[in-house]
Formats: C-alpha cells, structure tokens, sequence
DNA sequence: TGCTAACCGGAGAGTGTCTCCGTATCGTGG
DNA sequence: CCACGATACGGAGACACTCTCCGGTTAGCA
C-alpha cells in the first residue's frame, strides 16, 4: 500500500468514527469524505459500502471487548449481578453510535454481513460468560448463546432508538437476566 | 372533504399499506403516489411526511388490539401463558411492515412522534393486560407498562431485523415472561 | 349553467449515493 | 538523480429520493 494511500484509510477511519458518533449510522459519507480532506472517489476505494467503514472502526473493539470479559469473570458477586455487569458493558460497547445497536445485533446472526467476523468476537465473549455461569450451575439449561445475545440486542436497540440513558435501561436488563438465573 | 379528494386519500393508504408491506417502511413515497395513481405533490398534501401515512394505516389496528386483549383477557390458563400469549399477539400487531416494531417501540415513549397517539391505543391495551396480571399477584411489583413495552418491542424490533420466524422468537418472549413474572 | 374554492400533479430544487476517468503522485530501477 | 509505470486521487455527473410550488383542472353549489 502505497504512503498516501494508507494515509488518506487512517484519516478516512477517523473521520467516520467522528462522524458516526455525532450524527449516528446514517450520516452523509460525502461528509465523512470531506471530513478526512478526500473527495468521495478516495472513500469509496477504500470502503466500498458503509458497512465496511463501520467494519474498520470496530477494529479497536477487540481489545476492550476482550477488558470487559475479563473484568466480568474477575467478579466475585452472585450470579445475577455478574450477569447484569456484563449487559451493562456490551450495551455500552454497541452502543457507540446510533443506530450501531440494531446493525451489530442483526449483523451477530447473518453470516452474509460485512461485519460478521467482528461481530464473532462479541459472540465469543458471551460464550466465556455464559459458561462461567452454568460452570455455577446458575443458569437456565435450555437458553442459547444466540437468545442472550437477541435479547440484549433487543434492550439496546431500543434504548438507542428512544434514547433512553443507563438509569432506564438498567430495569429491562434485570428483568432480562431474572428471566435467565435459574429460579 | 371534496369527492376526488376522498378518493385519492383512500388509494394512498392502500397504496402506502401494500408498498410498505413489500419493501418495508423505508419504501419511496413516490413509489407509494405512482401506485395509487396519483403525483407526489398529492401525496404530500395529504401527508405531509412519512409517519402521518402510518398514522393513516395504523387506524385499522384499534380493533384488532382490542380484540386481542379480550382474547388475551378471557384465557383461563397460568399467568406465565396469558402473558406469553399477549406477547405473540403484541409482536404480531406491530410487525405488519418491516421497520415498523423499532418505529412504534420509540414512539411509545415520545409525546412529539407524530404516531404517538395511536400508540397510546397499544399502551392501553398492555394496561389492561398488566393490571389483569397484578390482580392475581403474579407480576413482579416494580414494572411499569413503558418497560414492559420497550423489553417486548425490543424482541419485536430483533425479530424484525433478523427476519426470525415465529418459532426463533418463542424462547426469547419467554425468558421475558419469566422475568416479569413473580418468582 | 357558471362560478369559485379546493384539488391535482408535474417540474424542479436540495441532498445523498456511488462511478468513471483524466490527472497527479509515489517509489523504484536504471 | 531522474524518468517512467503503477497506483491513487478527486471532482464531475448520473441516478434516486424527498418535498415544494404553482399553473391548470374540477367538483359541487347556487
């Protein structure tokens, strides 16, 4: 890759997380162009749809995906309040900008999607959680990786979508993970 | 109301029903006036935006709700059940058109959203359905009507975006049922 | 039948997406 | 150090969608 070239990428990426975060997913990619000091011919080179913008950005997930799994299965509490500290992370994770919360969760199922592959890091973090749980024999049998993973999708959607802050969200959570401890 | 004027509104909302069951909620509007026959200066006098043709298609819902409550209001069953089969009958009302369980869950919340009155029709519906529930102590005390709303409507909105069937979506309204219910 | 208020619908401005291709630049081999 | 080929740049523009404005038409009443 040519020094202009990956130049122009960097400046590209950074501008679509500026702009992303501030107008949420569907902001103008003219803008982003313009943005990074680029005419849009450059921005499609390199990405050549939204969504492989979005999949450079998640880039720098892995590594606080990774923090976040770590932290969780570090804490010493009852099984309910692990599980709800870990919904609380992953919907700040994507959470990042609106309209982030539905693309991921929908991307998490749909091996077709651009960002698929990223999305298999999120999905193996709730593996490693999921299994500490049922290592204590905390959790319902019949529940799926997948399930979990939808209905906190679904929690942050919509709380991406009404706009609604952590104070709010943090009810339907405990309902979602009453509804997954073993009685 | 003129004649001509009546007419066309009729046709629009066919129209806009039909467009938007193929194409989701998303669909081009001057496809929707093309449809009815008419130009798109008619379309928009008559709706000046998109939510004011949904506002239009969503009148029809009022009894079908209804209807649903008192089928839901007359099972004899478990309360576990009566709730799940609510929430099938929820989930169904507002997935007539792709987008629409995101566009309803965040109206429900938010008193400017040009839908927000018809919502108040589902949000009295859910009322009917909770209270019959608090009636036989079966429902956790803490949960209001709008997180009730939101936790279904955030499956809803899942559903949607991953085009789950019916089956996919059982076990998730269940892990909710099972929060909200009384341990 | 004739009048007028109400309605119709297409042209077009504004915005966003994405492509094509002439031009500019990089970086290497002579 | 320079020249040249490969590579990248970026703006013009085709296309799509939303929404508005206004000249022409029509319904419905007197």
């Amino acid at each position: 890759m040519r020094a202009d070239a990956k130049r122009n990428y960097d400046r590209l990426v950074e501008a679509a997380r500026e702009v992303f975060r501030e107008q949420g997913y569907d902001a103008s990619l003219d803008e982003v162009a313009k943005r990074a000091g680029v005419g849009p011919g450059t921005l499609y080179r390199h990405f050549p749809h939204r969504d492989a913008l979005l999949d450079a950005i998640m880039q720098s997930w892995v590594q606080r995906v990774d923090e976040a799994v770590e932290k969780t299965l570090a804490f010493e509490g009852p099984p309910r309040d692990l599980l709800l500290g870990w919904f609380q992370e992953y919907v700040q994770l994507i959470s990042l900008h609106k309209g982030g919360p539905a693309k991921i969760t929908s991307a998490m199922g749909d091996p077709e999607s651009p960002i698929y592959h990223k999305c298999q890091v999120l999905r193996g973090a709730h593996d490693q959680v999921i299994a500490a749980l049922r290592e204590r024999n905390a959790l319902r049998e019949d529940v799926e990786t997948l399930q979990v993973i939808r209905l906190v999708g679904g929690v942050a959607t919509v709380a991406d979508q009404s706009e609604l802050d952590l104070a709010a969200v943090r009810p339907l959570l405990e309902v979602v993970a009453d509804g997954l401890i073993k009685a």
